[in-house]
DNA sequence: GTCTATAGGCCGATAGAC
DNA sequence: GTCTATCGGCCTATAGAC
């Protein structure tokens, strides 16, 4: 069937995601790939004829992390503690699965080429302006605004990192309201 | 000479260690390391037995990142701004080195076995309940002292994770007492 | 301790039949 | 489009001479 033939490439390309992000670029081979899918080798080398690094590319691509959603939902908070609010609850729900792949394209970060580098860097510096210009409202320095929505990155992703990624949740036993909740609980806004 | 039979296993792990950080634990090989060195494979199996197993593990070992320093030097502040401002400092002159080992000691959890993991968490554990204790002496609730704790270092974290590690500095332009200290001057403390 | 030589395996990639 | 078969190369690791 066409429809077959049509997602056969994005089987490979789902497949590949999950390996690369578990096992890594550098320990996934080829071979494993194929097998998972359920392929040859050969097979896989006639849908992405790039090999194995356009297989890298297409992954890059397509698991980008995306913070429009994020901040579609919290674009009509009216303040600072309702804004807060709906950013931790987004975070709380999709998170996890933003910050799995925001961990494995920093540990891929070397075997990216620098226009690839950059794609990503811009996706934060956007999210970050979007962020900063919710902030206007509540702040009166645009510099302030801007410094906060970088610090108020910081603290998600830093949590992201060593709770999720580092798994030090199972060991001490918090949530994320706990710990970026009472800092933004001591914040004067 | 018996100080350059000595120190020849060290030379070997600190070579590995930067290959390692640089390029990745599978990205390397034993070939690299050995040329880089400049003994053959076979002398390197000499001195680690383990093979390139062995060589991750003792990697490990004198890579772990270690917080006592920081805590002790910042450890007779009276104020909470003069406390944080003294880690802001420490993370100014040491941080990068420190963030780019989390960096990797986060890429290559895979890696690691479960006990290699408890030990670095460890690490974290401890780094969060002294800094806490210090918090202690600024904040009534005790709970909000360990939250405060576990926040600021994620804010660290996260600034080193996002601005060193994925270089978003070059884009960016801002430094850490920008982000980190604009969020500590909002804080009512 | 360090070397040379080599085993044995998995790797990425391709040729050519169907 | 998918297969089988295969190539040359690099990998980890070891045996044995010095």
């Amino acid at each position: 069937m066409s429809s077959d033939r049509v997602n056969r490439r994005d089987l490979i390309l789902s497949v590949a995601s999950e390996l690369f992000r578990e096992r890594g670029y550098d320990a996934t081979s080829v071979r494993e790939i194929a097998d998972a899918v359920g392929v040859t080798e050969a097979a896989l080398y006639y849908h992405f004829k790039g090999g194995k690094r356009e297989l890298l590319e297409a992954v890059f691509e397509c698991e980008m992390p995306d913070f429009k959603r994020v901040i579609e939902t919290c674009a009509d908070k009216e303040t600072f503690a309702e804004l807060t609010a709906c950013l931790l609850r987004q975070f709380k729900e999709t998170g996890r699965e933003t910050m799995e792949r925001f961990r494995w394209f920093l540990s891929e970060f070397a075997n990216l080429n620098p226009d690839e580098r950059r794609i990503f860097q811009q996706r934060h510096v956007e999210f970050q302006k979007n962020l900063a210009a919710l902030l206007e409202q509540f702040v009166d320095d645009p510099r302030d605004a801007r410094f906060l929505a970088l610090g108020i990155m910081s603290l998600f992703i830093g949590y992201g990192q060593i709770f999720w990624a580092l798994d030090l949740e199972s060991v001490v036993d918090v949530q994320p309201e706990d710990v970026i909740g009472t800092i933004i609980k001591y914040m004067k806004l």
